[in-house]
DNA sequence: TTTTTCACG
DNA sequence: ACGTACGTGAAAAAC
């Protein structure tokens, strides 16, 4: 069988990948989802091809835009997008890492080397294959040379292949008439003029019947469009000359040596350490997995008898570090941490070569767990990963010496989607694990994964300046929020139910009223059917405006609503669906044995330092509509307790108080309660008790835009004004606190050069967007820049605080407990007798949080349900 | 699996 | 011209 090569064309390539990939960066803020998709096209096809020799083509000068995708740019040339030409050079370096052949050429475009290395390597009897997004190439293809086209469609690469024959059938023409069809009808996006007056439908139809510009000229006057006749006598050097410019040079002389193209491993070990400072997840399991994870492997050891594991426990309370992992067995282990699972053991590391797993079968779990947790008081680092979720199996003995490695990989970036201890153990150890392993084998590595990464990834925080933030907020939290799950809050399920049938019955008046109206029965809750009735049969006016069809969101459909009762009758069905679904029936399947609904408070979700909450969610309860509220009726406190409701006021204001320093901001809530009309009072310059509700109302909305990065677009819209006025407001905002204008233009400029936006405490948030050349990136980089400061400063303070209430109402032995946290609020359960206790200490911690220019105030309430105490 | 909608701070 | 306020999670429909 002949050899083959595959020939890719480079920029083609990289900008196919470009614009068919979203925006992706490293951590490091290099964008690189042009170079990813570049290699998982390339690595696809080399997959399919297994050719014995392998060359890229590019470009001297980088940036011609001969290649760019036409459909996109039709033919005017913008600039390369930053964020490409960041990457070439990368994509270079990657594919030399791999021992790839890369040739470019001064004075020769890709197509010309492709054109020549396509001839040369035919007609040395091998087979070919082209692959470029440009059908510029296709002239090439012969019945040895085969073009292959990828097109990356909602992330998938499909690709199109042409041999001569292909080409043929798909255009009628065959490749080499390909050069004179582009020679009549031009090519903006390559400068080919062609024959002015012939596009593309003429040229076909003259080169079919003629199969060259010559020989059309020959025939001049017998050609189908009388005025193609005249204008290719009028313009036959225009044609010639077209035609040289169309044609790929295949005869180009080239310093190539066919050799140096020949495939090698391409999975280098130099290509890994590119691949993961590029943090290609799924394609570094392409790599064989590298020697230091069978030499980690070789120390392994399960205790073969219950002697043994008592050696081993016995062994392990002398360590200064000590990894552990409990693992479960797999075919219980899904969903992770759910439920009552059975336990398959314990592995435990306190040293390179000391890594053991002692399983079920020779130390009851009881037992087993019980002198683990005598021994965690021991080690100077115990660290354990998901250390909130291994808490229900085994309880540290002291706080203090606790490391989990999940959570500092969170601090040090936040932007992930999910933290396991795979990631860790590839980026701090360089150890790349096997996708599939027995139970025992994973938990040594995940045991050997904590032992090995705490020093890392602690040396890492330190850098960056995150390790007092981790070691006094984020780990002392664990804890919190493991007592929140464990407490849970009670739900009355009868009410809960009894609420949930008295929407249905409203739920299906309203489905009836509204089919009548429409003339027919469809599901309310379908926004494409939904959109179709209103704006097609019933001809309502309001446009599209999402991709897919016409938009039925809320502020849409309330525009409607007071002309058309129907509208308004949706609305209240959708209000209605929504409470039934998400929280009548959501919450019900919620409801544990002891009648308590028992969520998840999450730590390394959000991406400015927030909890997150889910299964279920109780940081979205109602509140703001009534109907939506009475669900607070059913969260109750348990007969003898109460519930004590505290909430920061405008703890966001007040962190931006402090962080700009802005003197009139500060004094403002020095002396009055209500800050927005004061705000209004200062900006319209008009006396305090002479403000309108109006003038309150937009002071506050500025004050909400202020905090969210302010701009005049997203200001237009929330208060319904023109956007030149609303710059009109935040310019007499700015105006009246110029410290706060400073401000946030620093917040912007510093996350700029640093790349990331930095609370008071420390946190860090990356901003990749910020050197996006895209208007709405940047844009959305640089309200983020200025959002994040303030409200993970917040989130830092509510830390604080909720660690500090919780540790006194347990150091106090009290029976209160504290069982939720919306963001600026928590709600505690409190023994009726320990109430006012309970009140003071939350005023004191949460005010004495943190100390700022401001001071921070709560709001406190009690009642017998969150209902009352809100 | 992604999109749309909507609940909260 | 671009088409958004910042941060989340869940349900239902569409794909």
């Amino acid at each position: 069988m002949a050899e083959k090569i595959v020939l890719i064309d480079g920029h083609s390539i990289l900008n196919r990948a470009f614009f068919g990939l979203p925006d992706l960066t490293n951590s490091e803020g290099l964008h690189t989802n042009a170079i990813y998709g570049f290699l998982n096209i390339m690595l696809k096809l080399l997959d399919e091809e297994k050719p014995e020799y392998l060359t890229v083509a590019f470009d001297v000068h980088a940036p011609t835009f001969r290649h760019q995708m036409y459909e996109e740019y039709k033919g005017t040339r913008k600039p390369m997008a930053d964020e490409l030409r960041q990457q070439v050079p990368v994509m270079k370096e990657v594919l030399r890492s791999m021992g790839i052949r890369i040739i470019e050429q001064e004075g020769l475009e890709a197509d010309d080397l492709l054109g020549t290395l396509s001839k040369r390597c035919e007609s040395e009897g091998m087979d070919v294959t082209i692959i470029s997004g440009d059908r510029d190439l296709l002239q090439l293809a012969t019945d040895k040379v085969k073009i292959r086209i990828p097109k990356t469609k909602q992330g998938r690469t499909e690709v199109e292949d042409y041999y001569a024959a292909d080409v043929k059938e798909r255009y009628q023409v065959t490749p080499l008439e390909f050069i004179d069809m582009k020679a009549l009808m031009g090519d903006t996006s390559d400068n080919i003029p062609g024959v002015p007056g012939i596009g593309e439908k003429t040229a076909a139809k003259i080169i079919t019947e003629y199969h060259s510009i010559e020989n059309a000229y020959q025939h001049a006057g017998e050609l189908k469009p009388p005025r193609a006749s005249k204008a290719i006598v009028e313009y036959w050097d225009m044609a010639v000359m077209s035609k040289k410019l169309a044609a790929i040079c295949v005869d180009a002389s080239l310093d190539y040596d066919i050799e140096s193209a020949r495939l090698g491993n391409i999975f280098t070990e130099e290509a890994y350490t590119l691949f993961q400072k590029l943090q290609f997840k799924n394609l570094l399991s392409r790599f064989e997995v590298k020697g230091p994870s069978h030499a980690v492997e070789d120390s392994f050891r399960t205790a073969g008898s219950r002697e043994e594991a008592e050696r081993i426990l016995e062994e392990a309370s002398e360590a200064e570090t000590l990894g552990v992992a409990v693992f479960r067995r797999t075919a219980e282990a899904l969903p992770l941490f759910a439920g009552e699972a059975r336990i398959g053991g314990v592995a435990l590391c306190f040293g390179e070569k000391e890594i053991y797993c002692i399983p079920e079968e020779k130390m009851e779990i009881a037992e087993l767990l019980e002198k683990l947790e005598k021994l965690s008081a021991g080690p100077k680092t115990l660290s354990v990963f998901h250390l909130k979720e291994t808490m229900k199996y085994f309880t540290p003995s002291v706080k203090d010496n606790c490391f989990d490695g999940i959570i500092a990989a969170y601090l040090l970036n936040p932007l992930k989607n999910d933290y396991g201890f795979e990631d860790v153990a590839r980026e701090q150890l360089d150890l790349l694990l096997e996708e599939k392993m027995e139970d025992e084998k994973k938990a040594c590595y995940e045991a050997y994964t904590a032992y090995a990464s705490a020093a890392p990834l602690q040396d890492k925080l330190e850098e960056a300046g995150m390790w007092k933030l981790f070691k006094e907020i984020e780990m002392p939290l664990v804890f919190t929020l493991f007592d929140m799950e464990q407490n849970g809050v009670r739900v009355e399920a009868d009410e809960l139910k009894d609420y949930g049938n008295r929407l249905a019955v409203q739920i299906s008046r309203l489905e009836q009223e509204i089919w009548q109206e429409a003339g027919e029965e469809f599901n309310i809750n379908s926004p494409k059917q939904l959109g179709v009735i209103l704006f097609e049969k019933m001809g309502l006016k309001g446009g599209k405006k999402t991709k897919t069809g016409y938009s039925t969101a809320a502020d849409v459909l309330e525009k409607l609503a007071p002309d058309y009762p129907v509208v308004a009758k949706i609305l209240e069905y959708r209000q209605l669906a929504k409470l039934k679904s998400t929280y009548a029936d959501g919450l019900a399947a919620f409801i544990s044995e002891d009648g308590r609904i028992h969520g998840k408070f999450n730590q390394t979700i959000t991406a400015t330092g927030r909890i997150s909450s889910t299964e279920p969610n109780l940081q979205n309860i109602p509140v703001r509509m009534e109907l939506g509220r009475l669900i607070r009726k059913v969260f109750v406190p348990e007969e003898g307790f109460v519930f004590v409701d505290a909430d920061y006021s405008q703890i966001e204001l007040r962190v931006l108080a402090h962080c700009s320093g802005d003197k009139q901001l500060i004094e403002a809530y020095r002396e009055e309660k209500d800050i927005h009309r004061i705000t209004a009072s200062q900006v319209f310059h008009t006396p305090f008790d002479q403000v309108t509700d109006l003038q309150r109302r937009n002071a506050k909305a500025v004050n909400f835009g202020i905090v969210y990065g302010i701009s005049s677009f997203g200001l237009s819209q929330d208060l319904s004004i023109t956007r030149k006025e609303a710059a009109q407001y935040i310019e007499q905002y700015f105006h009246t606190y110029p410290g706060i204008k400073i401000f946030l233009d620093d917040a912007v400029k510093q996350a700029k050069d640093k790349g990331y936006a930095v609370t008071l405490f420390g946190r860090r948030r990356p901003v990749p967007e910020l050197s996006s050349s895209n208007f709405m990136q940047r844009s959305f980089g640089e309200r983020v820049a200025m959002n994040s400061p303030i409200q993970g400063t917040a989130a830092d303070i509510m830390k604080i605080a909720m660690i500090g209430v919780n540790d006194r109402l347990k150091s106090g032995n009290m029976k209160s407990r504290l069982v939720l946290q919306v963001h600026d609020e928590l709600l505690v359960e409190a023994w009726e007798s320990e109430a006012e206790e309970v009140k003071k200490i939350l005023k004191e911690e949460m005010e004495q949080a943190a100390s700022l220019a401001v001071p921070l105030e709560i709001d406190m309430h009690t009642g017998k349900s969150w209902y009352e105490a809100k």
